[in-house]
DNA sequence: TACAAGGCTGCGTGAGGTGC
DNA sequence: GCACCTCACGCAGCCTTGTA
């Protein structure tokens, strides 16, 4: 506020109350400022302190939100409405941010439930097979393991090659599609059956 | 370019509500 | 009943914008 306007307002409250004043004054002569006076003052710190809270409020409230920080367009300090209505749209954004999380959380813990699944029912299949009549435990050679396994992995190299390498972009989603075409639980136990084969017949051949 | 109009802000103050 | 808090109001100053 101005000096003019301290004037203006010291003025008009004086000539406002000059009457209770007087009042307040011949019933209270011992005291040099009448309690009204008194009252006046304290209340005009009180309102102060109350609009410098308000203030500080909008203050913190544009530091906090990021669309607050920079002037707008005209290069002018943002008005009370515009931090207002800036911080509510920040906070609908943040909400909807929030709700899609929320959404992709429950969709990956669903998938993790489904691939457990899918591990216990293997591990199943693995056991009933090794329960199977004829099934018999005969030691195999690390040669023979390492043999198998590299075949596997030259298979699967035969269908990795067509994958474009050109930039991470296109290299990152042919990873993705070629691990859900070609090294889906089935397609990969049929290409392991076949490796056997192979395997099995160059052994008795 | 001068001027009016309008918006924003800060100020003091009265009135009403609330807690002790 | 009193002290304190909050809200609403009127006011002035500053600034931008539109217009003659």
């Amino acid at each position: 506020m101005s000096k003019d306007q301290i004037a203006y307002h010291t003025k008009r409250n004086s000539l406002k109350n000059s009457q209770s004043d007087d009042d307040d004054d011949m019933e209270s002569q011992q005291s040099s400022l009448s309690y009204r006076e008194r009252r006046r003052e304290a209340h005009t710190q009180a309102e102060q302190k109350r609009r410098d809270a308000i203030k500080k409020g909008y203050d913190t409230l544009q530091e906090l939100v990021p669309t607050c920080q920079q002037p707008d367009v005209s290069g002018y300090k943002l008005s009370k409405a515009t931090v207002l209505q800036k911080s509510i749209d920040y906070i609908q954004y943040l909400q909807q941010q929030k709700k899609k999380q929320e959404d992709e959380r429950n969709a990956l813990r669903k998938e993790v439930i489904a691939l457990r699944i899918m591990q216990t029912n293997y591990e199943q299949i693995v056991k009933a097979q090794q329960l199977q009549p004829g099934h018999t435990e005969t030691p195999v050679s690390d040669e023979v393991k390492f043999s198998v396994f590299q075949a596997i992995m030259d298979q699967l190299f035969i269908t990795f090659s067509s994958i474009s390498v050109s930039n991470f972009s296109e290299l990152s989603a042919g990873v993705f599609s070629w691990l859900e075409e070609y090294c889906k639980p089935q397609t990969l136990k049929d290409t392991v059956y076949q490796v056997l084969r192979r395997h099995n017949s160059q052994m008795r051949g």
